[in-house]
DNA sequence: TTGTACGCGTTATCAC
DNA sequence: GTGATAACGCGTACAA
């Protein structure tokens, strides 16, 4: 094993450039040379060392993926379109989970780093200074995926969607539909995009539209099915007015919302209308069908990767930030009131 | 940008072996020069070029992984299992989809090959000669997970589940509960260990039982909701007489069935059981609860990972079979019939 | 069109 | 305990 290009051009009598040059075509080489070398390639199952050409060229073809959670449908869906356009040019990713916690994912860049990586894909869960200066301090460009700097300023390259746009978007939504009282269960703070931003757009919406909620419409929890049960038990138990349509973080959140409203006799979307966040695959698979906006993950990971690959390819593009769209799914967890 | 040991070794005014020993520690350094090198170490924010440590040292600290699809939950979780033991003993890993196709599955192993890889955790469809051929030319170890091999024999390492067992226990469960008339809807023949052996499972079970089923009362479709659903409608129209009882290949599949089911108007668990397998989380998001058999996937890969580091610090293990237990779950969506 | 020789950044072997 | 120096496998000026 490890027959090395010296290896092939002995063999095939010819240089180790000739070999080099049929490889990677770079320069012309005659036909009778190249078929000769490509024989022995062939025969030998050789394959160069990547780790070598690397070294020369300063090139990996790696792009580095940091998600929080691997096995999340949501980074499952951005993974598989990282992967699509990535393996589709030639690169190989490489995932790394961070857990959401600011020490790995510092550490994760390091690694990264040392790994020579062309670039890396990063989905980071609150993206302040210190990771920004970290970043602007590697060798590789990174972009952002998924999740936004909290740090004032486009001060690095992005590829999202809108979640302030997108809570607002449905809190106007369920208001077009006759409801007034609408509650908010969304994320943990912690969670800059996904926690923070989703809140401040339920709250600009409740603004212009000049509805007040009492404070106890408003819970924060885990992107899970538990945290929207409990925190639908929270805002059911607490409050004697109950809202007519609850704004969700996450389907899965709604999906627990649902589930303990179900549980205490209240009918959805009957008595209680219940929007969710992502439309996951799932979103249609219960009775009745999960109404929720729709951000198209897979898209955006395809959209982050071909970013990432111009700016790897030179044409650095100032930091700036690229929204996917996102699109409210009408299905049968909301009620039109009159 | 770019700073190597030299330059370390430079400013520190050391050695370049100097700067390489206070890296690996690898032979005692004083403590002066040792504290020394780690300042300009620090102040340099320097970080050893693994390509170059890899091209002498013959590791690259990299696992491949290659899995049919990535957004999957079932690989999600596996892949997350695999993680998590490969990154705690200084692993990345390099995630690669395959599609399931079989050429795709041959490239990636040329490729991972090429990158110079420590290992290979293989979710192979349908693990053929030719694979197993592949395989063992390579440069590097495979341990195939959650899938096993289609050859005769144990021709390679594998950790995996009893895909047979668990649904003959499936079957003999069902059998237990009162159900005689079972019907079987599983993945496709081309999936080996999650298509055809699980529907011998489930021959064999019937055949030590002495019942037989009409063929209508078998279903081969996609791993999914939509199989499920359309599988399950062409067993309800093929059969005058319904089974009492349902074994599904997947959740998904189960889902996909209870959503046809009910909305003919055929009540779960009451007039037919439906039992899934996997045990994803969703299953515990329905009402009834899905019954099912849990396959622990982050276990699993857990389990895989930790055999193919051991395979990979020499001591090559005999190839072998190993099972992670399964455990049937009861849920709401089987009924017990006396 | 082809071959020679140097260098990529690191570890390992060998002297000191 | 420390420092030269030869690999590792390849790409690429440069020479032929």
């Amino acid at each position: 094993m490890g027959v090395t290009i010296a290896d092939i051009a002995k063999e095939a009598g010819v240089s180790i450039s000739t070999v080099s040059r049929v490889i990677n075509n770079t320069k012309p080489v005659s036909p009778k040379l190249r078929e000769r070398v490509y024989q022995v390639i062939e025969k030998n199952h050789f394959a160069p060392n990547t780790l070598a050409q690397g070294l020369i060229t300063k090139k990996t073809n790696i792009v580095g993926v940091i998600v929080p959670d691997i096995s999340n449908a949501v980074f499952g869906a951005l993974t598989k379109g990282i992967n699509s356009v990535c393996s589709r040019k030639g690169y190989t990713i490489m995932v790394c989970e961070s857990g959401g916690e600011l020490e790995r994912e510092l550490s994760l860049l390091h690694i990264l780093e040392e790994r020579q990586i062309d670039g890396v894909l990063f989905a980071g869960v609150n993206v302040n200074q210190k990771l920004i200066e970290t970043m602007q301090k590697k060798a590789y460009p990174v972009v952002l995926v998924t999740q936004e700097s909290s740090v004032q300023g486009e001060v690095i390259d992005t590829v999202t969607h809108d979640n302030i746009q997108a809570i607002y978007d449905v809190v106007l939504f369920l208001h077009e539909n006759g409801h007034e009282r609408i509650a908010y269960l969304g994320g943990l703070e912690y969670d800059f995009s996904s926690g923070q931003k989703r809140l401040k757009g339920y709250r600009k919406a409740l603004r212009e539209l000049k509805i007040s909620v009492p404070s106890s419409y408003i819970e924060q929890v885990q992107f899970s099915f538990q945290g929207g049960y409990e925190g639908m038990k929270r805002i059911y138990e607490e409050n004697s007015v109950l809202p007519t349509a609850v704004v969700t973080g996450s389907d899965l959140i709604a999906i627990g919302a649902i589930q303990f409203l179900n549980g205490q006799g209240v009918q959805v979307p009957e008595e209680i209308s219940v929007i969710g966040f992502d439309d996951l695959d799932f979103a249609t698979y219960f009775r009745p069908e999960l109404s929720t906006v729709r951000i198209p993950y897979f898209k955006e990971g395809e959209a982050a990767a071909e970013e990432l690959l111009k700016y790897m390819s030179g044409s650095k593009p100032k930091a700036s930030t690229h929204y996917i769209p996102h699109k409210i799914i009408r299905r049968g967890t909301v009620k039109v009131l009159k």
